[in-house]
DNA sequence: AAGACGTGGTC
DNA sequence: TGACCAAGTCT
C-alpha cells in the first residue's frame, strides 16, 4: 500500500532525473517500440543504437516490414546474433498484414500469439505503447526487484515470473506503467549494476532488503556456468572464373538459417574437418576436390554461443566445372551477395593472411 | 525445465 | 584469459 506508493514515487521521480535518452524513446509507435524491443532481446543498447534508426529507415511501418523479403530484413541486422526473432518478427509481420491489419494488436493476449513476442515482449508493448499496467521483466528488473525484495527465485521458472510480476504490478497501482517499466530499465542499467551496484545512487536504497543484509551479491541467485566446448570450423575457398563460391544455409539450419557462407565444417579436429568440408562441396556442387597439400589461408576465432571455435580458411583450390543450383553464388566479394551474410566467413574474408594468393 | 540460439563488451 | 552479462523466446 503506502510501501508499494513510496517506492513507485520515488522509482518516477528517480526516472524523471536520470532516465536514458535513447533512439527508440523519441517516437514512439507500437511499431517501433516493438522493433526496439525484438533488437534489443539479449542484445546491449549500445549495439542497437547503431541499428535502430536504420532499420526504421528501411522498414518504416508494418505493412513495409510485411512486404520486405526475408534477406533484406536478415542483411539490416546482421551482426546482431539470434536470428530466430528477426525471421519471427517478419513472419508476424506477414501475418498481421494477411489478416488486414497495419498494426499491433492492442492486447496482452493477441501479442502473445505472435511468433517471437513471449511474456517480457508482450508486456513491454502493452506498457510502453499502450500505457497498460502489464509487466515486462527483463534481467534488469529481475535484479532491481531481485535485490529490493531479496527473491530467491528466479524469472527462469514459471514461479518466479510470476512472483516478479506480481511485484511489478504492485508498483503500477501507484504510477505510469511505462514510467515503471523505464525506470526499473534504466535503474538496472545504471545503478543496480550485477558487479558493484552504485547503491548511494539508488531512490530505493533504504527499502533494500538485500542491502539491509549486506546480501546484494546473492540476488539474483547466479546461474549455473555452462561449459564451454571447443570446436575446430574448417572454412573453404574455392575459386572459378566468376569468382569465389558462397552458398546459403538452409532455412531450417539451427543457426543462422538463411545466411550466405563460404562452405564450413565443424569438427574435432582440424584434418577430420577438412575430409569432411571436401567431401561436403564435393557432394553439393558435384565436383571433385583434389587435396594433395592443404593451403592455409587465414585463420579467427569465434564464440557461438557455448562453442569456442577455432575457425580456419584453406585453399580447396580453383574449379572448372561446377553445376549452378539454387543457394550457390560465385562473387569476387562477399559485399556482392544480395543476402545477409555469416560472421564467420567475414572475419575469415576481412583478413586476407599474407598468403591469400593460392 | 534445461538448453539452444550470436555477438561484443567488461572486469 | 575467462567468466559473466545484455530490454528473451522456443522447445
Amino acid at each position: 500500500m503506502t510501501g508499494q506508493a513510496s517506492l513507485a514515487r520515488r522509482l518516477s521521480a528517480w526516472f524523471g532525473r536520470h532516465g536514458r535518452d535513447l533512439p527508440w524513446r523519441e517516437h514512439r509507435t507500437p511499431y517501433s517500440v516493438w522493433v526496439s524491443e525484438i533488437m534489443l532481446q539479449q542484445t546491449t543498447a549500445a549495439a542497437v543504437r547503431g541499428r535502430y534508426e536504420a532499420f526504421l529507415e528501411r522498414f518504416p511501418d508494418l505493412v513495409a516490414l510485411a512486404r520486405a523479403s526475408e534477406e533484406e530484413v536478415l542483411s539490416e541486422v546482421a551482426g546482431l546474433g539470434y536470428y530466430r526473432r528477426f525471421r519471427a518478427m517478419k513472419k508476424a509481420a506477414e501475418q498481421l498484414v494477411g489478416g488486414g491489419r497495419d498494426d499491433l494488436p492492442g492486447t496482452r493476449e493477441e501479442l502473445m500469439e505472435l511468433p517471437g513476442i513471449g511474456f517480457y515482449t508482450s508486456g513491454a508493448i502493452c506498457s510502453l505503447a499502450f500505457s497498460q499496467p502489464v509487466p515486462a521483466v527483463d534481467g534488469n528488473v529481475e535484479r532491481v526487484l531481485g535485490r529490493l525484495h531479496a527473491m530467491a527465485e528466479r524469472v527462469s521458472s514459471r514461479r518466479g515470473l510470476r512472483a516478479f510480476e506480481d511485484r511489478v504490478l504492485e508498483l503500477m497501482e501507484h504510477g505510469e506503467p511505462s514510467t515503471i517499466t523505464e525506470a526499473l530499465f534504466d535503474l538496472g542499467a545504471t545503478v543496480c549494476l550485477p558487479r558493484s551496484p552504485r547503491c548511494d545512487a539508488c531512490p530505493l536504497q533504504g527499502s533494500c532488503v538485500a542491502r539491509q543484509q549486506g546480501r546484494i551479491d546473492e540476488f539474483p541467485t547466479p546461474k549455473v556456468a555452462t561449459t564451454m566446448v571447443d570446436r575446430v570450423v574448417v572454412v573453404g575457398h574455392l575459386g572459378s572464373r566468376r569468382g569465389t563460391l558462397f552458398w546459403r544455409r538452409p532455412d531450417d539450419a539451427s543457426r543462422m538459417p538463411g545466411f550466405w557462407e563460404l562452405p564450413e565444417c565443424w569438427a574435432d579436429g582440424f584434418d577430420d574437418g577438412v575430409a569432411k568440408l571436401v567431401a561436403l562441396v564435393e557432394k553439393r556442387l558435384g565436383a571433385r576436390i583434389a587435396l594433395d597439400e592443404v593451403t592455409e589461408m587465414n585463420q579467427a576465432r569465434h564464440t557461438i554461443t557455448r562453442h569456442r571455435l577455432d575457425c580456419r580458411l584453406i585453399s580447396l583450390g580453383t574449379s572448372t566445372a561446377c553445376r549452378d543450383e539454387d543457394g550457390v553464388l560465385w562473387v569476387r566479394d562477399p559485399s556482392e551477395i544480395p543476402g545477409p551474410v555469416s560472421t564467420i566467413t567475414k572475419k575469415l574474408w576481412r583478413r586476407p593472411a599474407a598468403a591469400g594468393e593460392a
